[in-house]
DNA sequence: CTGAAAGCGCTTACAG
DNA sequence: CTGAAAGCGCTTACAG
């Protein structure tokens, strides 16, 4: 017995529909089906049920690198990051997501600090359209921004946030660094502390710059002295906390508050004096900086200068949708300032 | 005067180039462009250096909203992540980054904490072709997965991370969780404890399944008493920890000993005892799960089971571009399971 | 080793 | 409101 052959692969197992098929089975042409998908008001009523139909029997799902080309933008923005592994970058990428996403973009993250990580390549995203724009939360790539501007190609959407560069005019949103330092070492002034440290940031980096500034014209302006071996080199690791309270362990004359560029600095700070038997805050207060979630539970919990961490994804990430899409409105300052916050919690008191 | 004017646009600003432009300049094809460009061996020498030249004359780059188009593929993968704010997966993610940027690829990320997702678009990725896999670090979406495939819509490359399931066939890799909470039983009861309670991840989570079943089996296989009102019910959360502590607290006969399924409870739950005047591990030994950076710095130092987390990102990575690839050899298994440790810190000693 | 030509799957003025 | 046609910028058999 010989079976009817039939030539034509199976309609189900048959590739991805394209709009081609669509249109066919609609029995309309494809413009109408595009149309139908993007400006569905452009098109009648019967004439859209019927291409809607088609599309749910088709399974069709637009093709997005098509789509792209011929709209010339790639619907992703890209987020660079100086450290993906430390929560208080990853929870600004998290907001940065969340709003760029609920605009139908995506989302590609690049990491600073990764071997991989090659400073010439980052840009090619922006210069090849794999990316309509981008998020900056390392300062030091302001070079490299600078040197493809020089080599004289076209800029594109760019907004930095957290960490900033006046070298360019590309916009930010950021918190004033040097009023949350100075902030940060009021508290320990009032507290009756008149000796006072700092453990910094990294070296070359403008939010240890900034904070430093702010912790010296606090000092200043209460007439306190500076210390310059009361003022630690260090990065914003937990373990450039440990180095440091190695290096007050030391002294002869030791500060009874230190002021710490970052919650992490401050948890090996606090850490490493808990394991010599040094206490805070009965032998010496800590102050941290972002106020991170483990902040509150650390023990004891630290006082620390909160940033809005949410709020500055968030504003990044609306600043540089404005910035794509052409609509930046003259509300919209270039540099943003969100404002920061003590929280005393346990990690200071007075002085014995 | 009347200066002659120039209706070609100056070249310098002119639009970015195009392969076409490299062709006119260097005198050949945009065949020869293409292939010098991606396959420099098929191509003369001679040949070559012209339109290297060119390629840098013109500052062309290659479009990759063309490219991928016509090569049928995005050149990104998406990750999925639970909650990005959390550094464990962070972490993961990182390593996932460094280990496909350096094979080429751009990771775009999905966190399904974020209120703007929605299960049911995320999938859209696989099927639009704007990405060529995914990394699934949240076993929950597997229904999603499920419902597509049932859908009839053709499978993509997809390996699940960290956490897993049983319903589909995808590959996975993890580590060998119920073991891993046994380990940290077993430490507990060698120190001499008898009273051993539990607080859990989050329902419906197959960590959460795994780890309490370790922990109900080292304690039966020790001919301990399992106690339901000393299993308490959580999720990874600090906030968890937290809630546990009330509970313990308010019992009338104290477990001596936690095994807490992630770090941050146990952080949750030792400040909380902390700020009630109960000490770890003098009133109570505490043992975490994971083993994040800050563990170790906790104040007592954490006793915890470590988790690989930088070579489940790069093994997931691999897994996944092998699956992309098409050359998953025979050596690589379809479920790896990696290797936990039990790190003994200082929140755990011999009961009173 | 090289080029002419087709085509990846869409979108969008343009004309009707 | 709808369709025919051009085109987004590449890549890749195919022929020579």
């Amino acid at each position: 017995m010989v079976e009817k052959i039939n030539l034509e692969p199976p309609a189900v197992i048959r590739n991805r529909p394209k709009i081609q098929d669509v249109a066919r089975v609609a029995g309309v042409s494809t413009a109408t089906v595009s149309r139908t998908l993007s400006k569905p008001e452009a098109v009648s009523k019967a004439t859209r049920d019927m291409v809607l139909e088609a599309v749910q029997a088709t399974g069709y799902r637009a093709d997005h690198a098509a789509r792209n080309l011929r709209r010339r933008r790639s619907g992703a923005i890209v987020v660079l990051v100086p450290n993906l592994g430390n929560p208080f970058f990853s929870q600004i990428l998290a907001a940065i997501e969340n709003t760029m996403s609920a605009a139908g973009y995506s989302v590609l993250i690049a990491d600073t600090m990764q071997p991989q990580f090659r400073k010439q390549q980052i840009l090619e995203h922006l210069h090849n359209n794999s990316a309509d724009g981008m998020i900056v939360l390392d300062g030091s790539m302001a070079e490299e921004f600078l040197r493809s501007e020089t080599a004289g190609i076209a800029a594109s959407p760019v907004v930095f946030a957290c960490e900033w560069t006046d070298k360019l005019r590309y916009p930010s949103v950021r918190i004033d660094n040097h009023s949350g330092a100075a902030m940060a070492v009021r508290h320990l002034i009032d507290l009756g502390h008149c000796k006072i440290g700092h453990i910094a940031g990294p070296a070359h980096n403008v939010l240890t710059t900034a904070r430093r500034e702010g912790f010296k014209a606090e000092l200043k302006a209460s007439g306190l002295k500076i210390r310059s071996e009361w003022d630690f080199d260090g990065d914003f690791s937990i373990e450039a906390g440990i180095q440091a309270a190695q290096s007050w362990f030391d002294l002869d004359n030791r500060p009874t508050a230190m002021f710490c560029a970052s919650d992490e600095i401050a948890f090996g700070f606090i850490s490493e004096l808990n394991s010599r038997g040094i206490r805070v805050p009965d032998d010496v207060s800590v102050v941290g900086f972002d106020d991170i979630d483990i902040a509150r539970h650390f023990i004891p919990p630290l006082t620390t200068i909160h940033q809005p961490r949410n709020d500055m994804g968030e504003m990044a990430a609306r600043k540089l949708l404005a910035n794509i899409l052409g609509v930046a409105s003259a509300d919209q300052q270039d540099k943003l300032l969100l404002p920061v916050e003590l929280i005393v919690r346990k990690s200071t008191a007075a002085p014995k």
